[in-house]
DNA sequence: GTCTATATAGCGATAGAC
DNA sequence: GTCTATCGCTATATAGAC
């Protein structure tokens, strides 16, 4: 309450509701088939009122990115050089949590295959999104091996990507069909059995 | 060339077209980002003319959809009783395939991702196709259990989930990043891996 | 910082002429 | 079978008042 002028500016609160709620629609209906009017009422504001925050509706989705990329890699603890092992049960530990925020999953999903073409606003961020998390896993697993406690034999790349793989393919079945399908128990599954078999 | 009018009728031609264009332009830029006038427009057609020949959007996307499906469901041999490994080895050829056309595999996945909000025209569609093919799967692997193929101990509608979400996944960054992934060499790989793991 | 008003463009669908 | 014309609606973005 009473807000004081010198730290807390109003102007970071409203940005941070606008942020909040692009997400959610973004989440809901996708990044194109979403208009800024909306999200402007979900906030109580008139739509040339959020295009005082931001320039405009790409400049909104990339502040929705950012923070988006924030929660997940805080997440994964994506500086912490997690050996092999680790990094995989790690990986297991957030789809159970995914499972709480179905709008967060969705809003991944959606965007990601919305970027498929090459000219969507978020086709960059897709991009690199999977470079990241695919080098910090194959890092992960080399390190596995450096410490003996992974086989020599098997491909660190190739094994991230196909993780990777089955998360989102596993994240878009359960979105499509929640009360079928338990996302974090298959791939816990995988996951065990992966383990196994890479060490 | 001179096509006669008892046999071979126009209108016919032209449904099959504005199905082609809309099949492509659904896979650019997803359902709700076309327009009908667009599809129209690569047809030659004014709006009003193609709507002559489906009644409303929906109609134009169900079309598709049943057109993907017979291509996909052909391919697959979905009605020749595969059994356990066979079944499998069927899906990593369909992947081998899909690298030669980016087109529809980019249908599926834009379309599915866009449809897993209840209110979409082809929700439905994504459900059911998903049941489809994993009881096509899980059935096979049944199949393999029995004859003493695979062993008792596999979870037939878990593994089967599994096999299309790794499928799924892989298109996905495939299609974001087609130079740097090669989804049919992962895919292959998975599946023998899986074949050793399940015999 | 937020508003009203508006410019400009696009959408799906229908009516009716040819 | 295909068109022009048009309705009613929604979109992004800008101009300018308060």
């Amino acid at each position: 309450m009473t807000p004081h002028p010198r730290r807390r500016r109003r102007g970071d609160d409203r940005r941070e509701q606008i942020i909040d709620e692009a997400l959610k629609a973004f989440a809901d209906n996708g990044y194109r088939s979403t208009s800024i009017a909306e999200i402007a009422d979900r906030c109580g504001l008139s739509q040339p009122g959020l295009l005082h925050y931001f320039p405009n509706k790409a400049a909104l989705l990339e502040a929705v990115l950012d923070y988006r990329d924030r929660l997940d890699y805080d997440r994964l603890g994506f500086d912490q050089e997690l050996h092999g092992k680790d990094a995989l049960l790690r990986l297991a530990q957030l789809v159970d949590h995914n499972m709480h925020v179905p709008g967060l999953v969705r809003l991944f999903t959606v965007l990601t295959s919305e970027a498929v073409t090459a000219d969507h606003p978020a086709h960059d961020w897709a991009l690199n999104r999977y470079r990241d998390l695919q080098e910090f896993l194959a890092g992960a697993l080399r390190a596995g091996i450096a410490d003996g406690s992974i086989r020599r034999e098997i491909d660190p790349a190739a094994v991230a990507r196909q993780v990777f793989a089955m998360m989102d393919g596993l994240q878009l079945q359960w979105l499509v069909d929640p009360d079928n399908v338990d996302m974090a128990a298959l791939f816990r599954a995988y996951i065990d059995e992966l383990i196994a078999y890479i060490a």
